[in-house]
DNA sequence: CTGAAAGCGCTAACAT
DNA sequence: ATGTTAGCGCTTTCAG
């Protein structure tokens, strides 16, 4: 059986309240008494329980749409990292963005008195996360935002990197660019697209409709949208795609027709996940600062555990063009 | 403030151990009150504590070298999802196969009164493992195998899948096949090579030190490796990586080098996930069954709760050889 | 069929 | 400097 306080305390010849304020560094204890105890702890493997008081797991969860998504698995790492530093396990959701897991999900983390949820899944129609607000269980919004909300959030600046990926691309002198990019059904896809539509006017670049190319499904996607690109007769010089994975596609889709990348073809992507590395011809994308971005997110979150009622904050990060060989002049 | 069962009982007029039997659906309560509780916990929008007295968080822990890499963060998934269709959370633990982490995140288990552990990651010299048994939480090994000791354990025949692998090769007709594997530190990797060496030696070719080159690092070092081995005045017609990282470190050396995957060079891995369709050309690797590796180890990790004297599993599950576009027939 | 009360492992106020 | 005790939210006998 795992030892209690009861037994430490009957080991050591002390009463419980006695063994508790050493393990808290609480009152006054002799300091042979503590020590005392403590070899005795050691001894014993003691383990208190964290939660029997104060009803807190010292656990924060996360809900994201797939852990086996490289993006979100190498957020999900920074912000163990961060988390554990602060004596915080992380306990992952995985909800496909479907309703019904966001809420069998945040049904059970409220059963297990979690600390704090980080929340960088859909939601979608805010249902969910009315819910989450209710529970009063301090939550921050992480790559997701709901401007109607009064709610921590962290966020990196889409427009602003779509904006900067199709003008590094201009900048090379393309002038047929499209994009390949998720169905806008989140604000962050929205911005990208409107990134993209802003650089293209600022360099007095006409937007063609045709040149945009929306996707449902990410791989696969983005291999068919890049094939039907390629495959037309006003076939781009270069493709911005709005996540790695539409990248990836896209890079397949050119190989299997024969464009050379960065030759014919150039292609810029968006996340900077271990995709990027990983292909041939290793890709050009905007780098999200996962690292700060998990970083920024536990810190919003630890305010918010220890001050309930402070002020909201909305934080901005700004992407990185990482430039790699996915990306050459555009032929005269 | 989150209601407690006081709070039901007091709304819907009974007494706390009739809530409490509703809930865990004993005693003999009448279908009336049965239905005024019910609907007296929806309204408040009732969560019991999980853990207050059997003292079960319902989680296991999930000990891992690192949750971001895809191999570990696919199968995290798929024990995710076994484990959510029982009511049990995960808690991610990525422990760089350091052995203080290990040691770290195993404490910070046992303070949360988790159910149980699945154990993938290093453990090196037992040292913690035998901590981990010592603590008596109900414990599997997944993918990791330590013969000494008498634990529920669910492997892959990693002999036979690299014995798999080197004889597709033969049969495609390659000679000078290669191996690139990382540093034999684990049983799997040494058995991977183990199964490469009969391989070779049941089709009567000679075993030559010269094509194994072993690595510290996988990915990076599975590019430095392979750029040797094909710079060498003995370069290989085919490789056997023994991790997918290795292969597409291999895929992108021979791209360096503008040797042809598959017409000049043979590229097979193992693992098989998403880095495996997304690289160009698509690797041919063996499949690891993740799904049922995770499924039988949440089997096993729930008998091992529900009986905790049972008979210990060894489970050895057969990889599959998945046929892609990295391999072909070896030049005349 | 329902309720009172003991007990789980621990903290925090209050004695001594 | 140490111990006693009430109480946290819940389950589980045991009475009624």
């Amino acid at each position: 059986m795992k030892p209690t306080i009861y037994d430490v305390a009957k080991e050591a010849g002390v009463s419980i309240s006695t063994v508790s304020k050493v393990m808290n560094n609480t009152g006054n204890i002799s300091a042979e008494t503590r020590k005392r105890i403590q070899e005795t702890m050691k001894r014993l493997n003691y383990q208190p329980f964290v939660a029997s008081v104060k009803k807190r797991m010292r656990t924060i969860g996360l809900l994201i749409p797939n852990i086996a998504d490289p993006f979100m698995a190498e957020m999900a790492r920074s912000i163990e990292d961060q988390g554990r530093k602060l004596g915080l396990s992380l306990m992952v959701c995985s909800t496909d963005n479907d309703l019904e897991k966001e809420v069998e999900y945040i049904s059970m983390l409220q059963q297990k008195y979690i600390d704090g949820i980080i929340v960088a899944t859909g939601l979608k129609r805010n249902k969910a996360i009315k819910a989450l607000i209710d529970t009063e269980i301090p939550v921050v919004l992480l790559s997701r935002d709901v401007p109607s909300l009064a709610i921590d959030t962290v966020i990196v600046d889409d427009f602003f990197g779509a904006f900067e990926a199709t003008s590094y691309l201009i900048k090379l002198g393309h002038k047929r660019i499209a994009m390949i990019t998720e169905d806008i059904e989140f604000p962050s896809i929205e911005c990208r697209f409107q990134g993209y539509k802003k650089a293209l006017e600022n360099a007095g670049l006409m937007y063609d409709e045709g040149l945009v190319s929306f996707n449902n499904i990410s791989f696969d996607g983005g291999k068919k949208s890049a094939l039907a690109l390629l495959q037309s007769n006003k076939m781009p010089t270069a493709i911005f795609a709005s996540t790695e994975s539409l990248a990836i596609g896209t890079i397949q889709s050119a190989h299997e027709l024969n464009v050379k990348i960065p030759e014919d073809l150039s292609v810029i992507g968006f996340d900077n996940t271990i995709l990027a590395t990983m292909c041939v011809p290793q890709l050009t994308t905007i780098a999200q600062p996962i690292e700060e971005m998990a970083q920024k997110a536990i810190e919003l979150l630890i305010e918010e555990i220890n001050t309930p009622k402070k002020v909201r904050q909305r934080v901005v990060l700004s992407p990185e063009l990482i430039v790699r060989d996915s990306t050459g002049k555009a032929k005269q």
